[in-house]
RNA sequence: UGGGGCAUGGUGCAACGGCAGCACACCAGCCUUUGGAGCUGUGGAUCUUGGUUCGAGUCCAGGUGCCCCAGCCA
């Protein structure tokens, strides 16, 4: 890359790499992907990951995936698995997949050389203990009664807590630094807790095990990462990162916090997410209506979209929510210019046309993508019934309404101009049949004599369309911020976040691949479920169309 | 009442002492065989009070507001 194409930093965070490349303080990027594997990943995440991703891309540097396992109570290899192929699916790559429990026996050393050196102490006290006297934000704690024990005696009791000879809970390792810090991560933090429990890959190899502070920077400077970027909420323990670093002597890698992604209507709390699956608020993890990636693919969302809006969003050390609403844009645009065109009636409207020859079938051209000349046409069969969406009909009009009324021409897509006539109604009153006679002279929806309708419709052929399972998906909160107020995100749940409709679709979408992406015309984006059947093929919404009409008529409610 | 951090249109991000700009959203119009897309345009912001300076969103001082921290979670 010559001068002129390198692209100068766009935020706060990119300055400060660059800065460091220039003033030598490191001399290539390394950073690092740190998830716990103890859960899907959500699109808060994605933010995270791309930032750590495209710093060390577009410093010609190194990513390393390494997964902070230091509690074995709450993680499994199923979520390793699950991580690395969302990640993958985004586009990630990194040079290798470490854990932070490789370093276990290299940690374990290091906090030996802390305990011969007098900064670590084997503590006695009971949790509570611990708790009382770390003191409060304005008042400074009291040092544990077994903080000033020898040195003998400490390195005795970690290595008996490391073989399993005291109970959970009964005994930690704490760095020494000094109990009146204002800051209370430097309290005298824990750096070793026993816990019995296997762990997902060292087995029962361990009885103690890490706290992420203890963990995280040391792992950090034993991989040679340069930057540990990470989320705000650990600026706190920036000053402790620092401290074990400087006492062992080591490489030190640079900490940069910045803001997290939140997202309007949107819920990224592991627990809570958790709580829909489980009260069964939701189908699953990979549910479309929920946050996490697996969800968001099966909803028909790209990569490119979601990656396309994180850039978007930008980084910065405000806390900030982002709107949905962009995320929505970002889908929309990727999806315009990329997936192909087909009809589809999702809430069908019989229409028979009069004065068309009974048993008659005509092959229309239909184009797949106005904004891709490379995408073709098609042929999509007309008769002389066909299905309407409801939506388009309306018996007597609105103000503004120009679609199908009585007394109205349209045009239907690629076919015919049509007029309403008249309408068949049942007992009830309900509209079941609309009629209408077509010109036969705007074959293809052109009018030779230049006459203009307002508006054009899509359509489906009754005798040629293929029925179908439409899932239309809704936001899941009706509350920007469904995590506030009293009552909770359980009190504003969307009751019409998925609505499941039998529809119609065109020949062309017999059986299509599952997952693949379609516009369906005037309707929004749709992707194919998993849970399609040769019989019946299922389509999930992603996102809607822009829709201008539905702004006028709220307008004029 | 401790420590750390952050304040720019509705939202998110820029402007690195020199005309406050971009995207999304919003509104109006043009165009249209998708009321989509596209195009054009309008409106709307520097938390506050002082100070430094020819000039402050930016530097300095005070105030205010919001976020994070008292796990043997990460």
């Amino acid at each position: 890359m010559s001068p002129e194409e390198t692209s100068k930093p766009t935020d706060f965070l990119r300055e400060i790499v660059a800065e460091d490349l220039k003033s030598g303080r490191f001399k290539s990027v390394r950073t690092r992907l740190p998830p716990e594997p103890n859960g899907y990943l959500h699109i808060g995440h994605v933010k995270a990951f791309m930032i750590d991703y495209l710093v060390a891309k577009e410093n010609n540097g190194e990513l390393i995936l390494r997964f902070d396992d230091t509690n074995p109570a709450k993680e499994e290899t199923e979520f390793v698995e699950a991580i690395e192929e969302d990640a993958r699916w985004l586009g990630i790559e990194w040079v290798k997949v470490t854990f932070a429990s490789d370093y276990f026996d290299e940690l374990y050393e290091w906090a030996k050389k802390l305990v011969l050196a007098g900064k670590a102490y084997v503590d006695d006290q009971t949790p509570e203990e611990v708790t009382a006297n770390r003191g409060t934000l304005t008042e400074p704690g009291k040092n544990s009664p077994y903080r000033d024990r020898d040195m003998e005696e400490n390195m005795d009791l970690l290595e008996r807590m490391k073989n399993g000879e005291f109970p959970a809970g009964s005994r930690i390792l704490r760095a020494k630094i000094d109990m009146a810090h204002p800051n209370i991560n430097m309290r005298d933090p824990a750096m070793y807790r026993i816990i019995n429990e296997p762990h997902h890959r060292t087995g029962d190899k361990w009885k103690i095990y890490p706290m992420y502070d203890w963990s995280h920077g040391q792992n950090d400077s034993m991989e040679g990462i340069t930057h540990s970027l990470c989320s705000l909420e650990y600026e706190n323990h920036r000053p402790l990162y620092e401290w074990f670093l400087d006492q062992l002597g080591v490489f030190k890698p640079r900490q940069i916090e910045f803001a997290r992604l939140n997202m309007t209507y949107t819920m990224t709390s592991k627990r809570k997410l958790r709580r829909l699956v489980e009260d069964k608020i939701v189908k699953g993890w990979d549910d479309p209506r929920m946050p996490t990636l697996r969800a968001m693919r099966r909803r028909g969302y790209t990569a490119k979209a979601i990656t396309d809006f994180i850039d978007r969003v930008g980084v910065a050390k405000n806390y900030s929510v982002s709107d949905v609403a962009l995320l929505e844009s970002c889908v929309r645009n990727d999806l315009n210019k990329n997936s192909l065109r087909r009809m589809a009636v999702i809430k069908p409207l019989k229409v028979v046309i009069d004065n068309y020859p009974e048993g008659q079938t005509e092959e229309m051209d239909a184009v797949n993508n106005p904004e891709d000349s490379n995408a073709g046409t098609r042929k999509v069969p007309f008769s002389k019934v066909i299905y309407i969406e409801q939506d388009d009909f309306q018996e007597v009009p609105q103000p503004k309404y120009y679609r199908l009324f009585p007394g109205n021409e349209v045009r239907l897509r690629y076919a015919y101009f049509i007029k309403c006539t008249h309408v068949v109604k049942d007992d009830k009153g309900e509209i079941i049949e609309v009629h209408a006679t077509y010109d036969p002279s705007t074959r293809g929806g052109d009018s030779p004599d230049g006459r203009k309708v307002k508006s054009t419709i899509h359509w489906v052929s009754a005798e040629h369309a293929k029925q179908a399972e439409i899932r239309m998906y809704d936001r899941l909160f009706t509350r920007e911020n469904p995590e506030e107020g009293d009552e909770g995100f359980l009190a504003c749940l969307n009751p019409k976040s998925l609505e499941v409709l039998t529809g119609y679709v065109e020949p062309h979408l017999d059986s299509p691949e599952v997952g693949s992406r379609f516009q369906f015309e005037r309707l929004g984006y749709f992707c194919v479920d998993k849970d399609s059947t040769p019989y019946k093929p299922v389509f999930n919404l992603t996102v809607n169309l822009k829709d201008t009409w539905a702004k006028v008529e709220k307008k004029g409610k």
